[in-house]
DNA sequence: AAACAAGGCAACCGCGGGAGG
DNA sequence: CCCTCCCGCGGTTGCCTTGTT
């Protein structure tokens, strides 16, 4: 028996809201409330569906929303929830993680923070080369299948790996680096000799740099990183923190710092302290070296500090704006 | 200056859960 | 217990803006 649907679509105007809408529909609401989404359209006199109007109001009119952009703490929060709510299937939460995630941000609705972590935060995450879906490094991801497997698929693991990351890889290594060198070489002008196409030296290199001699580098990182987890404990960090009682609490600690503790590659950085606080451990406070703690501003630092200890992604519950769970 | 590409955001769609008859 | 309806969620699409060539 198929869904009715919510409206009658012959009748309903679709698309953007116009000013004379809003009007409507706020002041309606703000006599009436929110109660009943399909009726609300008809007695505000809006030929609109009434999810539609539900959408322009938690989205867009209520009165309580924050516009503008993220600031960093408010990233830091999603990105530390999304590593613990992320994948809401593995720990049934009652809630989606969008809306749980956005009742911990005052002012903000989960369509803003999917739309943020889809166009931004995704991106800065693979940036630093990290998924976006575990909150791992890359290799070790791939150290980590690859250590299940016996030597043989191992090669075809590495093949087809390199298959899925090749366009992503080739575009950070030959596209966004270039502006992190591009800040350096500032620093080093006279080093660079200018190419014949008129642009530095090592910009012409980098285009010049040919796939396989990128692919052949990929694959070097990822061999070492397979060598490494072998003298390291990633596989028991994961299981015991798997093994120990799974929700939610716990699975804060599997996210990017436990990893990160295994001695495997750090992720690159873009030296900024956003990058930086996303990452601590042993391995990563090596990596970011002594300037982490010149260019972190002294206020987050003292946020952080507990999290310097290899733990960022734990989150006490008086943390949060919304208890979870 | 124009054309094209990429990014960002608002809105839509379909599905599932829960409440109530 | 079944059915209907409402609500809310995540995924996706489409359009507008901004950046690049």
């Amino acid at each position: 028996m198929g869904r009715i649907p919510c409206c009658e679509k012959d009748n309903v105007k679709r698309g953007q809201w116009t000013p004379e809408e809003d009007n409507k529909l706020s002041s309606y609401i703000a006599q009436h409330g929110t109660r009943n989404w399909r009726l609300i359209p008809k007695n505000a006199g809006l030929q609109r569906c009434g999810k539609s109007c539900r959408l322009r109001w938690t989205n867009y009119l209520r009165p309580d929303l924050m516009r503008g952009k993220f600031t960093d703490a408010e990233e830091h929060t999603i990105v530390k929830l999304h590593s613990v709510v992320g994948n809401s299937t593995l720990f049934l939460l009652p809630a989606g993680r969008w809306s749980l995630i956005a009742a911990q941000l005052p002012g903000r609705t989960d369509n803003d923070v999917k739309n943020h972590w889809n166009t931004k935060l995704k991106k800065k995450l693979s940036g630093m080369g990290i998924d976006p879906v575990t909150h791992k490094p890359f290799s070790h991801l791939m150290a980590e299948i690859a250590t299940t497997l016996a030597p043989p698929q191992v090669a075809h693991l590495a093949e087809a790996a390199l298959g899925c990351f090749k366009d992503e890889m080739l575009h950070l290594l030959t596209k966004k680096r270039i502006d992190f060198q591009l800040h350096q070489a500032g620093n080093n002008h006279h080093h660079n000799q200018q190419s014949s196409a008129g642009m530095p030296a090592f910009v012409a290199a980098k285009h010049e740099e040919n796939d396989e001699d990128t692919i052949e580098k990929i694959k070097m990182g990822l061999s070492r990183a397979m060598q490494e987890t072998g003298n390291t404990n990633i596989n028991n960090n994961w299981e015991s923190n798997n093994n120990d009682q799974l929700p939610a609490s716990s699975s804060a600690h599997f996210g990017i710092s436990s990893m990160f503790q295994c001695g495997g590659e750090p992720p690159s950085f873009d030296g900024d302290a956003w990058s930086q606080s996303m990452c601590t451990g042993s391995t990563c406070t090596a990596a970011g070296g002594e300037n982490r703690r010149g260019r972190m501003d002294e206020e987050k630092l003292d946020e952080d500090d507990d999290d310097d200890d290899n733990v960022l992604w734990d989150l006490p519950s008086d943390e949060l704006m919304n208890p979870m769970v």
